[in-house]
DNA sequence: TAGTGGTTTAAACGTTTGTTTGAAATAAAC
DNA sequence: GTTTATTTCAAACAAACGTTTAAACCACTA
């Protein structure tokens, strides 16, 4: 059970080794012993490890999605503490949801572990393995993130909401794709901070979510 | 050759198969044997009139891409002609791209071919399925894009151009993901018109995209 | 009627898949 | 040091994978 410091334990391995796998070629096109072998461990290991591949594809969405998703409910929390009367300004809404993924984002791309390419493709798995391992960790979390923006921009219909929120979930999610993907076509040559990432998107998201009450006026 | 007029061809039925399961399943998830199953088809005969696997897929994703880009493509040529010489409405400029994805969505709905969530999907499928059935198809299509939208939001730097057309293209992508999924988690009950949510995108994708210019005067 | 080219078929090819086994190795507890 | 529990290992399991084969089938021509 005690690990030499410099080492990490199998189990750690292999999570960490099926992230970047399943970020580069997809559930369905990663194998146990192609994580095994990357890992260097034996292939009998990692289903001893999680009990079954559905187990560690479990493990490995839930480590990256948790903290992500209850970093964005704490700043929400905060933001709402600090002024509990007043309706939230929409940007600093919209960053308690921005913030925390390119965060992570950046820092599994400083340590090379490939959260963000496994992220942007979450939503977009097949149907499956989305209602399995991704929406149970979203449900609650986009609830609560309506009704903060409903009331900061007021004059949106609930139906608008769900329509626009997706539209900045979209915008994030393919943002974080475009930021991790060496070899996207056309890629400017000067890199994005993290900052300037959530600095750009926030803005762009703020704008278009108050166009759904400006355009109600034409 | 000649097949019954009420009947469609086993290579039609086939690629008609193929597009629904790897929407639905995706590109591993889905085998040879599923498609000929589906299709009431004898497996060889995929890989007879297709070649093999990858002969299908490609074949898939270029009927499916082809006619969609070059329909945008057409849209901003007539845009161009019809005013030469003035800075094009970037409102206009963003129907021409986000027009024709709708309407291929929709027309696929109708005939329930679930082209959308394939389309959802194309984008963050395993990088090397990206670059090899996707990219090319859309390169050009983005190069002229990007100087459309250029000029027709004066002050706007090459890099933002690309971030904030990324943006958009997420934003749609995920609400044609969005459009076609049944069971999404808090969906409301009234369906979206196909011209309703290309006005709404495109209200939101205009919004967003001239915020880049106001906020650097900030 | 015999023959021709395009198509479909059942069966099999070798490989890879997720998972399980039982023994060997290692660590922890007494 | 002996005994437990935990972890690793090579090997094997049945099932599913993409692809290929060679024979059968079918519409048509000569």
């Amino acid at each position: 059970m005690i690990n030499a410091p410099d080492k990490l334990s199998t189990k750690e391995r292999i999570i960490q080794v099926a992230e970047r796998l399943f970020a580069d070629k997809g559930l369905d096109g990663t194998s146990m012993r192609d994580i095994a072998d990357a890992a260097g461990v034996n292939l009998a290991s990692a289903n001893y490890h999680f009990g079954s591949k559905d187990g560690l594809i479990a493990a490995v969405f839930q480590r990256q999605i948790l903290p992500m998703n209850a970093e964005r409910l704490k700043l929400l929390d905060t933001l709402e503490a600090a002024s509990p009367d007043t309706p939230l300004e929409l940007e600093r809404v919209l960053e308690a949801f921005i913030r925390p993924a390119v965060i992570q984002a950046a820092e599994s791309r400083r340590d090379n572990k490939p959260f963000l390419r496994l992220m942007g493709r979450c939503l977009s798995e097949p149907s499956a393995y989305s209602e399995k391992y991704v929406y149970p960790h979203f449900t609650a979390l986009i609830k609560r993130f309506y009704t903060a923006v409903g009331s900061s921009v007021p004059g949106l219909s609930q139906e608008e909401v769900f329509w626009l929120v997706g539209f900045v979930a979209g915008a994030l999610h393919f943002a974080l794709h475009m930021w991790s993907t060496e070899n996207l076509p056309h890629k400017p040559a000067r890199p994005l901070g993290a900052e300037e990432l959530v600095a750009r998107l926030t803005a762009f998201a703020a704008a278009g979510l108050r166009s759904g009450v400006a355009g109600k006026t034409l």
